[in-house]
RNA sequence: GCUGCUAUAGUGUAGUCCGGCCAAUCAUGCCGGCCUUUCACGCCGGCGACUGGGGUUCGAAUCCCCAUAGCAGCACCA
């Protein structure tokens, strides 16, 4: 037996599998295939009739890139499986609330490019979370407690039971009408579900699923009773018929509260899958602190680019087909990852590289005279992979205006590109440049850079923005044809084209 | 403190459930080369990882135990 093993096992895979199905072809047919891995993600269960899903922010700001990857990993098994995607708009909490951001948030969801079926609030279904809390109470899974907050929290950490845990059902109920009422000051009764006080984890015992909140008053409705998240999350999704949930791992511990409700209830919890944390190299997506900074003056708005919004990213050029390719490449992984830009850029260059006009923009431009040169137009293509898209005719009569750091004493032969070859002699105040003929083969031998450059007379000032530094410069007049979308400045990098005004055009740096 | 989750190159990711051509995949990044009137794109090559220690086994990235580290929750936030 052993000795037939050891016999199988030196055989490649390839010539197994060629013997099994000589011995029995039905077998081979159950040879697993090596998972073609691209990028997609892991099945889900329960999936295949279509599923339900929902991207659920709390409208307390514009949505960043932690945002995105909830949404699109989402949005992502709702088109692989069919079904509908519902965006609910959690604004439970008015202190939270920052009413701008309702229309942020679908803004955003709309750049992304969400196939949303149903936006749904909260707010609008207070009448129904009150129904169900009675319910709950009703079926014994909820009691109203007027305890101290701090006084429940030590005896929930000593496993002990508070006076209000006993009352009687009806007491429970009237106490509830009560809140209802707005007999209760805010923090004076608060609606608990009942689940076990022994259980091991503090955070599971009798968790709060009601508050009463006298200020701030809700932008959207008039209310002083709110629902908590683990209520109102149970309830909708039910109600919803939500299927899968896809969250953060920061849900974990709530879906296990969420899962008491559904069993007082006698619901089929949805499936959930639960990602890791991830943080975003330099960049804070804490909404407050971002908020913060905006209010302090450091930072120009959500749309300022060194913020991880996604108004801010696109700001900068980058497409959303480039966060979804990234985010669905780093998937539903449990571990915690940091997520770089890199990848980010990498995709978008993707993107952007086959559309990007390609323009001359001189950084720290100097002017210089070059002797002996005949005047000539540069014809050079908008795009190398795309002749047809035509050319920017740059006219040359005697000066051009090429980027400080170009001329060194060390300099030598330069090739301004789509013209001709340059000596250039540095030395001093006043670089001398002479002309040095047309040949690119020459250049070529004497391995000159091929540098961008523009004529003085034709040209625009320009400003490119990067996250860390402003550079001061000059660019092609047709720039300014292109407000709003992303060119590639030659040897610089791509960038997006966001405002032409008088003083010039300004540019927003998106990575090389 | 209590509860839970996770651990593969600089970064992301495949493989882990069901141990075996895994001297570990793909991408990104970096380095070198080729191509090219851009330092872009494309092509070729290279660099670089199974957290540590025990155990089970003929065989462990994969199973078990311990340790370590990180993260999350224990809010009248979501």
């Amino acid at each position: 037996m052993k000795e037939a093993i050891s016999e199988v096992s030196s055989l490649s895979h390839a010539r197994q599998e060629e013997l099994l199905r000589t011995l029995d072809p039905a077998l081979a047919e159950d040879i697993e295939r090596p998972r073609d891995h691209f990028r997609s993600l892991p099945a889900l269960e329960k999936a295949d009739g279509g599923v339900v899903m929902r991207f659920a922010p709390n409208p307390s700001g514009p949505l960043h890139l932690g945002h995105a990857r909830a949404a699109l990993l989402n949005d992502a098994y709702v088109r692989r499986y069919g079904g509908k995607y519902i965006l609910r708009i959690e604004d439970t909490d008015p202190k939270r609330i920052d009413p701008t951001a309702y229309t942020m948030v679908r803004e955003d969801a709309e750049w992304l490019g969400l196939a949303i079926s149903d936006i749904v609030y909260q707010s609008d279904r207070l009448d129904i979370y009150y129904a169900y809390a009675q319910k709950l109470i009703e079926r014994g899974g909820g009691y109203v407690c007027t305890c101290d907050p701090e006084r429940f929290r030590e005896l929930k950490m000593a496993k002990k039971p508070c006076p209000c845990r006993e009352t009687s059902l009806e007491e429970s109920l009237d106490a509830f009408s009560r809140m209802l009422e707005g007999l209760y000051g805010e923090g004076e009764a608060t609606l608990r579900v009942r689940t076990d006080l022994s259980h091991p984890d503090p955070a599971m015992r009798d968790f709060p699923a009601i508050r009463i909140l006298k200020s701030p008053p809700h932008p959207r409705k008039e209310a002083c009773v709110y629902p908590l998240m683990n209520f109102s999350v149970a309830v909708d999704d039910h109600l919803l018929g939500i299927t899968h949930v896809i969250r953060g791992k920061d849900h974990i511990a709530n879906t296990r509260r969420q899962k008491y409700i559904f069993d007082y209830f006698g619901w089929e919890p949805p499936v959930y899958r639960h990602y890791g944390r991830m943080g975003i190299e330099g960049v804070i997506l804490s909404t407050s602190q971002m908020r913060a900074g905006i209010n302090s003056g450091e930072y120009s708005g959500w749309d300022d680019i060194r913020l991880g919004t996604l108004r801010a990213i696109a700001r900068r050029g980058i497409f959303p087909q480039a966060v979804r390719e990234a985010v669905i490449e780093i998937g539903i992984g449990e571990t915690d990852i940091s997520f770089s830009w890199e990848n980010l850029y990498a995709h978008n260059r993707a993107v952007v590289d086959p559309v990007a006009n390609r323009y001359f923009f001189v950084p720290d431009p100097v002017e210089v005279t070059i002797e002996g040169a005949p005047s000539q137009t540069a014809h050079a293509l908008l795009h190398p992979a795309h002749p047809e898209k035509g050319t920017r005719d740059l006219h040359f009569t005697g000066k051009a205006l090429v980027p400080r750091n170009e001329i060194r004493e060390e300099s030598g032969m330069v090739r301004l590109k789509d013209l001709f070859n340059v000596e250039i002699r540095a030395g001093g105040q006043s670089p001398v440049c002479r002309y040095a003929g047309e040949s690119l083969s020459e250049a070529r031998a004497r391995k000159a850079p091929i540098i961008q450059w523009l004529p003085p007379e034709e040209c625009v000032p320009a400003t490119l923005l990067t996250p860390g530094e402003t550079i001061k410069g000059a660019c092609e007049r047709l720039v300014a044809g292109e407000a709003g979308a992303v060119v590639q400045f030659e040897r610089i990098g791509f960038a997006r084209i966001d405002s032409v005004g008088d003083e010039g055009i300004t540019a927003y740096f998106a990575h090389r």
